[in-house]
DNA sequence: GCAAAATGTGGGAACGTTTGCGCAGCGGGC
DNA sequence: GCCCGCTGCGCAAACGTTCCCACATTTTGC
């Protein structure tokens, strides 16, 4: 099943034969249709590692998220290596979770495989250092790095925020309370940010007692809970603006199990949708972040990249941003008195 | 950054260089930490690719997959992902869709690409025969194919949905709807077994106008809930098993659309376990399928017959069969009548 | 009708490793 | 003192491709 045994039965040499089935180089129709014919017979099948060697690419593509039970990074993942599929490329999934040493290693050993391309969501500087100076084309996804190693595309998460936070101003609210994800990651500032902006341009106190700021996992939901509850009943907030929805499923659970109704006792509005959300009752209004339509850009412009390998010029990069859209559901309603 | 590069600074010859670094063969200490140095000083990283073609392995593992958003694929994806990382592998994943032809051509190209071994879920007859003849060390993984080219890891999927059963038997249920999913896999058609094996020995018929059979999705989850509830009253199910969460998904909220109270009219079981059951209100009684363990003894299998690769006899497979656990929560109470 | 260009084919180097084999040197057992 | 075996190392052959170059043959242009 070797190339040189398709060449030797069809009586042509391993040049012509390779030129036959690649479709490159002068060939005549009938030598060519006559080689592919014997390929076809033998169940040739090229050898991915030889012809990556010579080449020097593999046609693998690496994505290195920090895990897949997220419901934005398995959609992304999906969306992702299905579009590769298409393209002919392979997907290597590499999951660090959250650590930036795992982020490095995994890097490095994407490079040792040739990878095509690395699309990245983590944000370790050394990493993507690393990255850079390797000249493999690269994406980042749905967090900006400080040093960026290419494209970039992220949630518009400002943007976001700040809509859904008028969402809830519009609706007279005036003490909503952020239940944000560490300021380190750009999403979490952003998101953060738009919140504030959105309470400033409406001339509304942003008051400290309401935010509550760590890791988004379903505990600091519940915890957030525990916090905003313990207020008197004057400072309590009226609305609550959850940015991930991990945090979301601890919120909720605390909410009901503290018998607090939604919306008629506290409105909430959570940043990206999950199912258990939309199935949540009463069904959650949501800040939609798009992860599948970040995942589809991100992965078209990194073959994009790839296919201009050539004339790249890898210091300039572009950020692009992806909207979010409001879900409007039963979760929010006019703020009582 | 070649290694002939490493040898040529480290006054060696090249096949001394290889030596030094991989660990076998005979170097003196002096010449090995020499060498070493010097690889570490320049940076030097092996090429994947090359290292591959001599040795025809690629450190590479494929897992192939129907989709990533079910919760006990990305579960069993990470956890896969994870164990291949200790033991420096790197995860290929394939997603087909649930589509026999990719299927098909995933197992060719992760052939291409030399991968050590293959985990698959899908179970079309044809891939498996293919990877078969390739000698990949192989693991099914959920699904039993009808012709296996390797070990199984399934679940013990007709004892589970049986003690399920009986769990619901032995609250007195009587008339206990099942929503099944196609009993063209094994894992649909054993639980589909062991509900009805549970019957039979409790002496309570199983009728056909309790059973919903349909693809595992939210949408077969409502029009079951659509069918069972056209039924007049005395034959209304008192109780339903689920057997699987997607279809769950849409069963839980077309129960609550239709103001069916759980568990007061309705006993609610569902096999696999999922963030949704776990917060419905009420929540959920599952049986625990183990999604987690499923893959890390699959991997774990796969690996073990990856070392064991020159001694391996292909035809000598062994079905592993891993246990689900009832997780009885608030969705189960006793009969009434 | 002849040079020039185009076409089809083969030879062989290269991609970066690993590894079998052979050779030199050296120490120990008798 | 001789032979054997062991140690440390280098040479060179693979692994299976691709692709540049060269050569022969045909076609084209004038």
């Amino acid at each position: 099943m070797d190339l040189r045994q398709v060449a030797a039965v069809s009586g042509v040499s391993l040049s012509t034969a390779s030129r036959a089935l690649s479709g490159s180089g002068r060939v005549s129709d009938t030598t060519r249709q006559r080689v592919r014919r014997v390929a076809e017979d033998l169940g040739y099948r090229p050898n991915a590692l030889a012809r990556g060697l010579r080449t020097s690419h593999s046609r693998l593509v690496g994505l290195v998220v920090t895990n897949l039970v997220n419901a934005s990074f398995h959609t992304i993942a999906e969306v992702v290596h299905n579009r590769l599929k298409v393209a002919g490329y392979h997907l290597v999934l590499c999951i660090t979770g959250g650590d930036a040493e795992e982020e490095r290693a995994y890097v490095e050993t994407l490079r040792d495989h040739n990878v095509d391309g690395v699309m990245v969501v983590g944000s370790d500087p050394a990493a993507i250092e690393q990255l850079r100076r390797t000249g493999i084309p690269t994406v980042h996804l749905a967090r900006q790095p400080r040093n960026p190693a290419g494209d970039c595309v992220l949630g518009a998460d400002l943007e976001g925020a700040r809509e859904a936070t008028r969402h809830l101003l519009g609706l007279s609210h005036r003490r909503i309370a952020l239940v944000a994800g560490p300021s380190t990651v750009t999403s979490g500032y952003e998101r953060f940010a738009g919140y504030r902006l959105a309470l400033d341009e409406a001339g509304v106190p942003c008051r400290d007692e309401l935010i509550f700021q760590g890791p988004l996992e379903p505990a600091s939901g519940a915890e957030a809970v525990a916090r905003l509850l313990a207020l008197p009943g004057r400072r309590r907030p009226t609305a609550v603006l959850v940015t991930n929805h991990e945090a979301a499923f601890g919120l909720l659970p605390a909410l009901r199990e503290r018998r607090v109704r939604i919306p008629d006792d506290l409105s909430v509005l959570c940043y990206e949708d999950a199912d258990l959300l939309r199935w949540w009752d009463p069904a959650i209004t949501v800040m939609n972040n798009n992860a599948a339509r970040m995942g589809e850009l991100a992965v078209n412009i990194l073959l994009e990249r790839i296919a201009a390998k050539a004339d790249a010029d890898a210091a300039a990069w572009t950020e692009y941003r992806v909207g979010a859209q409001l879900v409007v559901r039963d979760s929010c309603v006019v703020a009582k008195s």
